[in-house]
DNA sequence: CGCAACATTGAAAACGCTTTCAAGTCAAAG
DNA sequence: CTTTGACTTGAAAGCGTTTTCAATGTTGCG
């Protein structure tokens, strides 16, 4: 009933040579005669004989699988950069492990592990709350670990991102330059170090450049959902805000519906703009202004990184910014 | 300089008991005795012994991963399915090896190799184009596969799937109770079974039960993308459709938003109804209705069932249909 | 024709774990 | 004090490849 498998062994066997000869054939060795080639090969195709990659994997300590830890697959922002980082992986031979973290640090621990148990060759890491835990099993693994998209304070980690507090800042400033003078910041956690330490650096920076000055009943934190984005209207009209930067997409449409609904006019009366430039943007009414992020591609150099890393070339540099941009849609003036 | 692995040779050593104990009780196997086993744990934790998973496959001829394909995680509607299907998974100790086909058949078929290759222990596949090629794969394949919210006309595979003929059938009665008459059928390609084998069958179905002629001037067929979606406004209004099932919820907003921005009223002069249920239909405005559909669970039963029969346990139904639903927002009157 | 230099090949040892099978222990039963 | 059966344990054979090293073939040249 369970189907048979044929080995490299009957392959040998039928060709009439060795294994060694025949995992040559297989892995493109130039070290074999033509001919004997030929013989392998059609007895590989009349056998139809698949190298099982396990096997292969603990004689040659390399799985051609890298494990990519990701927030949460339903996120715009993250499918994005996994998309990048799959057909990268794809073009260099690597299938990729995708597990959802939930951002949860003993989660990610856990799966953390788990990869490292199945040999990964390489990890790419999305998620910006490393805590110490996570940084001492990063700095164990054998397997070299890339952030793509996320910020770790410490900067121990080789990553892949644009530069948060310079676009953040662009992004107030026009806010600023609008005439707003109050200007929510709102954002996911203040845990996150991509929020505390990119994100409200850049808010504080375009403040303190104009002159205006910071007032922590203007930031809110929140979580990256579409309903806590509609549920802040109240708090948001309360504050006098006329003006909005959100860091997230989803949330940033739920801040925007939230309005709307209220009956505040946006951008008339409230501008808003967000932070990952996903297909949302141009889906909601008005389209959002956004910074813009080239997703697609942080993914794919951050695991274009990993390859190099996982094949120990040097690298000039190991934390890769890529350029940023503000697009302005109809929900600022 | 390369990190030294520990190997269960070691702890034996160190534990002074065997391999084969050690084996033991890394898996929980109960015929050790207490004392030993603590022994054996203690060793394992002072030398931070961790099983490779690769060395396990080989011997075990398990591997405790499962193959995903996906045609594109980018979208919503797949993308949910994934988390449904990763929870489960995580929940049941496997992990996902997910790869996106773009339901591109030759990209799907050898993508099913490798996975075959690294000994996935299961398949779960999404994508509505089963070509014979796949199925004869699906077919040689020694891991069980499973389709997700995707058919195979000659239902030859276990499968989770809603009733779409019924669904889709009833959204577009819907629309014929609102006293439409040209309803347009806006879909992917009809080379996808799950088009012209069942949505197309409802969308007939509730025509012929309304006494409406079929007219195929009012299928359009297309790409599953916002950009396509939007364009289609004057064909849309050319063709005199006063009403759209749309077949993807990212489609349908560009169609939607089409219509609005060339000044039609939705749902005023021009209703439209969609099939996925994602975020996405809460986010635009006006939101839209929707056949609901239990994406997230349709990935974990899908899930589930792998698991089953990844264990040889005997399941009662292999094709199994979630309950689908209809939910009213403002894109219907 | 003889020999160096190179091209082909195969034997066998890993790789790190699971699993089978037999052997050894031990306590309860006879 | 045996016997018996339930527990525990270890030896060793895989699992299917890769890879090293030595052996064997071939070819070109003087």
């Amino acid at each position: 009933m369970e189907k048979q498998t044929v080995t490299i062994y009957d392959v040998a066997r039928e060709a009439a040579v060795s294994m060694a000869t025949v995992s040559r054939v297989v892995n493109g060795n130039p070290n074999v005669k033509p001919a004997t080639r030929k013989k392998v090969l059609e007895v590989i195709d009349r056998l139809d004989y698949r190298p099982n990659a396990v096997a292969r994997g603990l004689a040659s300590k390399k799985t051609t699988t890298v494990g990519v830890i990701i927030p949460d697959v339903t996120n715009a922002y993250f499918s994005s950069l996994a998309r990048g980082i799959d057909d990268i992986a794809m073009m260099y031979k690597y299938n990729i492990i995708l597990t959802n973290s939930d951002e949860n640090g003993g989660k990610e621990v856990q799966v953390l592990n788990t990869l490292m148990a199945k040999q990964v060759d390489g990890i790419i890491f999305m998620g910006n709350q490393v805590t110490d835990e996570l940084r001492e099993e990063f700095k164990r693994s054998k397997a070299p670990v890339v952030l793509a998209g996320s910020v770790d304070a410490e900067k121990a980690q080789p990553s892949v991102n644009i530069d948060y507090v310079a676009a953040v800042a662009e992004a107030v400033k026009n806010l600023i330059d609008h005439g707003n003078q109050k200007i929510a910041f709102v954002s996911g956690s203040m845990d996150q170090a991509i929020n505390h330490d990119y994100r409200l650096k850049g808010y504080k920076k375009a403040l303190k450049d104009a002159g205006i000055s910071y007032d922590d009943k203007l930031v809110f934190e929140t979580d990256y959902t579409y309903k806590a984005g509609q549920s802040l209207e109240p708090a948001l009209t309360a504050a006098g805000a006329t003006a909005a930067f959100v860091g997230d997409d989803e949330l940033a449409a739920g801040v925007m519906n939230g309005l709307t609904d209220a009956g505040v006019d946006v951008p008339g009366e409230f501008e808003v703009i967000t932070s990952n430039d996903t297909k949302l943007t141009e889906l909601v009414r008005p389209k959002m202004s956004s910074i813009t992020q080239p997703l697609y591609d942080i993914g794919a150099v951050a695991m274009r990184l990993l390859t190099k890393l996982m094949n120990n070339e040097t690298v000039d540099e190991n934390t890769v910014i890529l350029p940023y941009g503000l697009m302005k849609r109809s929900s600022t003036k």
